[in-house]
DNA sequence: TGTCCGATTGGT
DNA sequence: CCAATCGGACAG
């Protein structure tokens, strides 16, 4: 794991705008102790404003707390009672913004993965956020810690272009109203790694 | 303390 | 289409 160069700090500076950060994590590694996974499907939550987001409306809870702390950090929590879900906190502390990441192409620790998973296929190990976190050995004890150092990290990797970059809405967020439709999602094109098959709403890569 | 629900997944 | 499964949030 020592390969891995780990991203520098700068990659969350304040004036980046969460949505460029998810676009832009697109090609990154994931490290966590001997597993690791090339990035291709997050999406962005955009805080107070965004009804999909958990701190919606300024909602703050112990839950919550990593999701106000500072940028680089995971956010981490446990849904349905048995699966989690990975988030990079994106903005300075107070301004509750991250990441959801959603699939890895799996590049180190196969074996492991595949064991964890319970998937046949490396198609299937890292394909959905559920799936990834449990691949990847995540859970809610590291919801909080940064991701800028440790044996739990964001390597440089390599950035993916815009042209290889679609969008579309995020997934199961039916609950958010207006907010429901926002093609907020970004994967890379082509990719057999992503969570499902492209539906048909998929728009250029902007917003 | 009691109830309700979920940024998912896997099986029917 | 639907059940699994339980921590967290909130009402009382």
């Amino acid at each position: 794991m020592d390969a891995f160069r780990v991203l520098e700090p700068d990659f969350f500076a304040p004036e980046r705008d969460t949505r460029e950060i998810a676009r832009d994590l697109l090609g990154r590694i994931l490290v966590h102790e001997e597993t690791a996974g090339r990035i291709v499907e997050t999406e962005a939550y955009l805080g107070v404003t965004d009804r999909a987001c958990h701190a919606w409306g300024g909602k703050r809870t112990p839950r919550l707390e990593p999701l106000y702390g500072p940028p680089g950090h995971a956010y981490i929590y446990l849904i349905y009672g048995m699966y989690h879900c990975l988030n990079v906190v994106t903005k300075p502390a107070g301004q509750p913004e991250c990441v959801l990441i959603r699939a890895l192409e799996p590049i180190a620790g196969l074996e492991i993965m595949a064991d964890r998973s319970g998937q046949a296929k490396a198609e299937r190990f890292c394909a959905g956020p559920g799936r990834l976190c449990r691949a990847l050995g995540l859970d809610r004890s590291l919801s909080g810690v940064s991701l800028l150092s440790g044996p739990f990290f964001l390597s440089e990797g390599s950035p993916v272009p815009g042209s290889e970059i679609l969008s579309s809405p995020r997934v199961g967020v039916d609950y958010a109203g207006e907010d429901k439709d926002r093609p907020w999602r970004f994967f890379v094109k082509g990719s057999p790694f992503v969570s499902k098959a492209p539906g048909k709403r998929i728009t250029p890569a902007d917003w």
